[in-house]
DNA sequence: TCTAATAGTTAATTTCGCTTAAATATAAAA
DNA sequence: TTTTATATTTAAGCGAAATTAACTATTAGA
């Protein structure tokens, strides 16, 4: 096997593991909170910081009507807040409050919380030769971003 | 930052940026194939080897009947197949079909595509770098799953 | 054997998030 | 200034996917 396919495929094999564990967990996070795919999906683009009303619903593949509306929910439970925008009055800006970072914070732990277990299985050198690997990868990743964004 | 601080944070980068692109591409892959959260869920937990139909909707979170219901529509469509089980005639054997396991791969290359546009960006040398070290955090993942399975 | 538990399906109903359409307010362009 | 475009909200209604409840078939237990 090729170094290039032998790395594409380790890389395929990797994602397919690790995001079986993530996502299920953080599906299942969600849906014990009682968050819609959209909602959850809204406070994240929040928390990256976000455009307006518009922007979020671009985002998630909805109209703006619905992404009000998805919001007017959001505020009514008390995780994001809504005002004018001073710069151009007909936008909102739109922020997570205390309890929406909290929400922010929980879903990491549950995607992210099972890597724990994985530590504690490795030695101190494997554990070194891992962070320089990925930090590589998320050094090139984030080069990726720029030049191609993900947001349009 | 002590040694493992680093490797939980690192790892907790790269989760973050790497789902965030694979869960975009993903979702967009099955609203665009008009597949339900639930449906693309059923067809992953059919290929990695399901049970009957109560451990689907277990596993999505779902009552049976749901899920009765759901992989009918799966069957109406061709993606998968139901027969009796030898073992036990109240349980459904359900396999995906060719058109099923295409929309799996389809929706992998979704996931991970972009991945590729990554690897150009990569020498060899630190294409092996990485590809070792990754190699090692599958074998640890697939150890932990071993012990604590996923499926209960 | 008789009874209880399990697996799945079907039908009726409910829920929820989405769309369309109409309205308001503001900003940008002519 | 008048017109057009943009951002958001609200209301009405639709449709997909869920739940509950009732029923059949099969298996396991008393």
């Amino acid at each position: 096997m090729q170094v290039e396919d032998e790395f594409t495929e380790t890389l395929r094999i990797f994602m397919e593991t690790f995001m079986r564990r993530s996502m299920r967990n953080f599906l299942l996070y969600a849906k014990e909170k009682g968050f819609s795919m959209s909602q959850i999906g809204a406070l994240f683009h929040i928390y990256r910081g976000s455009g307006g009303v518009t922007d979020i619903g671009d985002d998630l593949g909805v109209t703006s009507a619905a992404a009000s509306q998805m919001l007017e929910r959001l505020v009514q439970q008390g995780f994001i807040l809504r005002s004018e925008s001073p710069q151009d009055r007909r936008v909102k800006q739109i922020i997570l409050t205390d309890k929406g970072r909290q929400i922010i914070r929980e879903s990491m732990v549950a995607r992210e919380g099972w890597l724990e277990g994985l530590e504690t299985t490795l030695s101190e050198a494997e554990k070194e030769k891992i962070t320089g690997a990925i930090k590589l990868l998320i050094d090139k990743a984030t080069q990726l971003d720029e030049r191609q964004p993900i947001a349009k």
